[in-house]
DNA sequence: GTCTATATCCAGATAGAC
DNA sequence: GTCTATCTGGATATAGAC
């Protein structure tokens, strides 16, 4: 009995999930370059010749990959910026999630890892490029917004709110490298420690 | 008239430094995959077939860059470990310099930037692998050492002066792959920021 | 929808002339 | 010591069978 076309798409879409899975395994460890269209289809269970009835192209499931995952980070921000709360309950909200996520190596991580890595090439297709100049900027604005607002509340030290901004994501991005790659990575650090960067003592 | 052996040997040596700075440039921006021996031999001045007079592969290259680069951080921090002062004059110093060397983009900015992106890649061959777990952990070690005296001292806050380490290098690394990647980075934090982590309240 | 087999291309590495 | 020309292997991408 021939199959009908909703179970087809089913099909398709399990399978289109198996390849975005693991190629974002493989890329976030791995780089764009180093990576072999074999291994992604190795990965994910399926034969390499099929990957191309899907992506024409390795790059083109990096580039899907780079914009799923930088819309993940910006709505975590958005989501960020809008809850209720202080500035400070908002910036230990995030360190306490975010080194949470490093900790068990959530998917959230590996998509930083990934993110971070893409950024930190310059060898990365124009396509790549493109998403990357639109959307990168994002989440730091968000958290500048946040560290300025708590400026106006005066619970934030002084100083350009995007330097400080970038100093939070630098911790992230730094640790969550670390964490990820090192062997015997030992525990992470209280997030209470970062947070005591940006706010006044009391 | 047929030049002396002295002089064959400083033009082997000219051009071996080129070769080598012109690698540390291209596999700091993209990599070790996505460098290709020929970019390295065009930067260099050389043509492609005369660097492998100099190294029997690519990879070669990227072990010994990896092997030099790791032996000037090691070093820096040694240097730091051994002059005089108390834990906070050390650190201050340390996160004054690192920031500077970020700032002018000078030859050890670039140099960190080499070893963090090795070191954040599983995909490395097992020559480089072996050098890095000789020797990336002694930085580490070295800031342990020098805060564990700090919290002698009574003057560096409490916790496993190992993760403190972890987080003073994810700083540096953090900023330093921001800044030389970034296209309008914007200005550096002031060091006191990230000192004032590890540092008791006055 | 999935597979195997194949064509094509490109980068790493070698050989030989100057 | 340096270059140009060439070989070779391996990865991307395509074609065609099931």
């Amino acid at each position: 009995m021939a199959r009908t076309e909703e179970q087809n798409e089913k099909i398709r879409d399990a399978t289109r999930t198996s390849i975005k899975n693991a190629a974002l395994d493989k890329f976030s460890m791995k780089g764009l370059y180093a990576t072999r269209i074999q291994d992604i289809a190795e990965s994910a269970g399926i034969a390499q010749g099929l990957l191309y009835h899907y992506y024409p192209s390795k790059e083109a499931i990096y580039v899907d990959l780079i914009d799923d995952g930088l819309e993940k980070i910006i709505e975590a921000s958005l989501c960020l910026r809008d809850m209720d709360g202080t500035a400070k309950e908002k910036i230990d909200f995030a360190l306490k999630s975010i080194l949470q996520t490093i900790q068990i190596s959530s998917n959230f991580a590996q998509n930083s890892r990934f993110i971070t890595q893409a950024v930190n090439s310059t060898a990365i297709p124009p396509e790549v490029q493109k998403v990357l100049d639109e959307k990168r900027d994002i989440p730091y604005q968000i958290i500048a917004e946040i560290l300025a607002a708590g400026q106006e509340e005066g619970s934030v030290v002084d100083g350009d709110p995007r330097t400080l901004s970038t100093l939070f994501w630098a911790n992230i991005n730094g640790l969550s490298a670390y964490f990820t790659t090192w062997k015997n990575p030992g525990e992470l650090p209280d997030y209470r420690l970062i947070s005591s960067m940006f706010f006044r003592r009391e």
